[in-house]
DNA sequence: GTTAGCACTCTCGCTCGACGAGTGCTAAAT
DNA sequence: ATTTAGCACTCGTCGAGCGAGAGTGCTAAC
């Protein structure tokens, strides 16, 4: 399987028809229904001897014998890079989302999940839409409110928009207004600190102060580790008709799978969309799968990814263009509406979110 | 179909058997089998005769001339209503459960995420956890922080402890200052409203507190509203095993489907547990499907559901008692961090959360 | 380089029959 | 009246056998 055979104009095309033609039928196809239904102008022999060579060279394959030939990872591979970039998104369908957007409430959960209809409608497969991770969380607003007793509501905003809420324990009860001169405090405190410098600023503290930054700690601590913050799912039903992609379901639910699957696709910072075909020989599970993903947000700064599930047989010019002008959007929005004031070079993101 | 049959007490051990063999093996068993496997002192012309009885009565059926039999749904029922109550989670199992809660942060949306993947673990199936929504929602209280520009963040707690977030659009940027000064004005004058009161205190209110107002307005009317607000799900994969079950998947993921369903299933108060067998007739979807489910939260007040879906051939005793245990803990948890402190009469929960 | 011809291979779908599991009925036994 | 043995009958499953069809690779001619 030589990976850098350069083919011949007439090779192309025969590969492009045995991809599309699996793509719509998923089934194989032989020398002589490709003579017959799309003019090639030659025999059937001619046919022959350049499958045998795309065979060769690993473009192409046959499940047994006498079957015809079905595209291999490696030949949806050349497809893909062939296509990657043609294709856009219908106006009308782009006008939709577009509107669907504006119409959500300006919340990023709500665009998450919006986000993640969308994908899973256009493109019949699953999607996966996780949540903008700041490469490192900083301190923007803390809350604390009284509850029930001896119970406090810790209300902790970072500086990527995300809120983080989380019940402590006084050890006496204490009345609202001690609470917001806590909080009050540590906001002046900790203003817009990253978790280490946070640690370096707890002497002077009193009691409770020192507790609920420890909680806050633990907190910012959890952000920034934690690779895969919140998912958003949607179109998991669409990998159920085909016994190929079931079995991605499970790559799905597990976050720790989905967290390593992502990360080892190597994506490209926000702009680029990887398309990763049957598991990369890495992922069994993934075997009849393709991944389409890309991230968004504001490049070196924050970013999320947004990503379609489907079978290799997928629609992938329709699909990557969804991608990418889906992570546009929330690209814009990401910038529109949580960009960081405090952050120094604020880069526009380049894309059709006029 | 007659539904009133008492049956003999020999043709309760038959039912109870052919359930049993059913649940562990997903075969049908004919008479012959029946009485050379389990010690009936009868022939299995007896059998035969019994099993004609029980067949008439709409407890089991054939799913062609000459197999053996398989419960019915009505069969299933007759087990079920036998068995509930009987069976206790194993010590262990329980203490392993609670350990999980006790270690988990002090966050309710961390418990629902817990709860689920505890049932789907203990279940083999997939599991479902609503938020505990409330019957009227109250307002607790507004914060307001400046992001970039004119956008502001808005961040509303209700009574119940849900946290919602939201972002603001002003006609022109605005000092933090400024901002406080607006939530504290408007945390004194909403003090634990309701929808409908606070819109009666509209009046007497600038632009900009007006402004905020109808937001608040609106999230309360929409979380009022909304019948399932946050879900969580776990062990979707479970259900994949099994072709009856699949179909069920898409029930999960729709979601008024799936509050449909809930609803539908009439579920009493907290502290019952209900069982919904094939869909009842009225779900084509959940055909080889049950659902366990249960309310949880504090009576009259404030609720959530807990569910397990799984195939007709699940655990019956393991899981109805798993899902009253979790129902419970999950009470107990909202009872003792979420209860309100207005609350005029506040009743315990009873259940083993001691 | 291309094409026709041909033998060969392999899968798919079909039929056929044997087999076994399970039933329902009848008549005898308790 | 209930239980049982005996028996004929039904029906789905499994495997073998077979032919058709699709597709290939090779060779030799164009």
């Amino acid at each position: 399987m030589k990976m850098l055979d350069q083919l011949s104009e007439r090779q192309e095309r025969v590969l492009r028809i045995v991809v599309r033609h699996y793509i719509e039928t998923g089934q194989p196809i032989g020398s002589n229904s490709l003579v017959e239904d799309y003019d090639l102008g030659v025999s059937s022999a001619t046919i022959r001897n350049e499958l045998a060579a795309l065979g060769e060279m690993g473009y192409v394959a046959q499940l047994h014998t006498s079957a015809g030939r079905i595209p291999t990872e490696h030949g949806f591979r050349y497809f893909v890079q062939k296509l990657l970039g043609e294709f856009h998104l219908p106006l009308r369908e782009r006008q939709m989302i577009r509107h669907q957007f504006h119409q959500a409430r300006l919340d990023l959960n709500q665009w998450m999940q919006l986000a993640a209809a969308i994908l899973a409608q256009t493109s019949h497969g699953a999607s996966i839409v996780t949540a903008p991770q700041a490469r490192a969380n900083r301190f923007k607003h803390l809350q604390l409110i009284a509850t029930q007793g001896r119970l406090v509501l810790l209300i902790l905003v970072l500086s990527g928009g995300e809120v983080q809420q989380q019940m402590l324990s006084l050890a006496e009860p204490l009345p609202q207004q001690r609470l917001s001169a806590v909080a009050d405090r540590l906001n002046g405190l900790f203003e817009y600190a990253t978790h280490d410098e946070i640690r370096r600023r707890l002497d002077h503290l009193d009691t409770l102060e020192y507790e609920v930054s420890k909680l806050v700690l633990d907190i910012l601590h959890q952000s920034d580790s934690r690779f895969i913050s919140e998912v958003y799912r949607d179109g998991i039903v669409n990998l159920l008709e085909d016994e190929g992609t079931r079995q991605a379901v499970r790559v799905l639910e597990e976050r720790t799978l989905l967290a390593n699957v992502i990360s080892d696709a190597m994506v490209p910072d926000v702009g680029g969309v990887q398309v990763m075909i049957g598991g990369e020989g890495r992922w069994e599970e993934l075997k009849d799968c393709t991944i389409i993903l890309s991230r968004y947000g504001i490049p070196g700064d924050i970013s999320g990814t947004v990503a379609v599930f489907g079978s290799t047989r997928m629609a992938y010019g329709r699909n990557v263009a969804a991608v990418r002008y889906v992570a546009d959007l929330m690209s814009g929005l990401v910038y529109e509406y949580y960009a960081d004031p405090y952050q120094q070079e604020s880069q526009t993101i380049e894309g059709e979110n006029a």
